[in-house]
DNA sequence: GCGACAG
DNA sequence: ATCTTGTCGC
């Protein structure tokens, strides 16, 4: 069954342009986010691309906050409904996401996106969208920059450098291991970027990729 | 015009 | 994203 909100779907990069700029207004993005006791579920999500053929397969791990431990899993594989184009990238993956978000047992109390939120060139990335249309406090996390400026955080775990586009603060590259490439975060939707880059922190206990992002990874691979 | 471009 | 072996380093 296809999700409610993606019924009616962009077909060209206008119509999906015009989009981001119609919703860009309704991400909030300073919070005050969720209270860290209140979260007590945290979701990861992630999109897989199969094999032959234009499939995506949405991925939502579900972890319980203190312990990271999975407690809830969904995945969907369909045909991607939009192409992959760089600054559009939600068109194409919020579809199998918020496809795999309808078939949680629990409601996670903050979603963490594999990609940009607000470090995006209209300030709208997949972690902006997928928050206005769920409602949900989200949090962008890219492996890659994308837009913006920076300068390369200290080696140490915790430091970062803010990413500046036209003179604006649009995320951090932070630093979630000593000596290893940072990640990029950004804020997506009902949390400010200082409590967003600690709740990354604090959800990265042992490898570079936040763990809720990596077991959704892992899921969107069948694994 | 040419290159770069989240996953 | 995905196609793919070994190899350097802690």
């Amino acid at each position: 069954m296809v999700h409610p909100a993606t019924t009616d779907w962009p077909r060209t990069v206008p119509e999906a342009e015009a989009i981001q700029r119609r919703l860009a207004p309704l991400a909030d993005l300073t919070g005050p986010g969720p209270a860290p006791a209140a979260v007590r579920h945290v979701a990861g999500l992630d999109v897989g691309y199969p094999t032959a053929g234009d499939e995506v397969t949405g991925a939502v791990a579900v972890l319980d906050a203190d312990t990271l431990a999975v407690v809830d899993r969904a995945v969907v594989r369909e045909p991607a409904r939009f192409p992959y184009v760089p600054g559009l990238f939600a068109f194409r993956e919020l579809p199998p996401l918020l496809a795999a978000l309808d078939r949680l047992t629990i409601t996670p109390d903050l979603l963490v996106c594999d990609g940009h939120g607000l470090a995006h060139p209209r300030r709208f990335g997949l972690a902006c969208h997928l928050g206005v249309l769920t409602d949900l406090p989200v949090i962008g996390v890219a492996k890659t920059p994308f837009t913006g400026r920076h300068d390369p955080p200290g080696p140490e775990r915790g430091s970062w450098t803010p990413i500046v586009l036209d003179g604006e603060v649009v995320g951090r590259a932070l630093r979630t291991r000593y000596g290893v490439k940072p990640v990029y975060v950004s804020q997506g939707h009902r949390i400010g970027l200082d409590d967003a880059c600690a709740h990354v922190l604090r959800l990265t206990p042992a490898y570079r990729i936040p763990e809720p992002i990596r077991q959704a990874d892992r899921l969107s691979r069948g694994r």
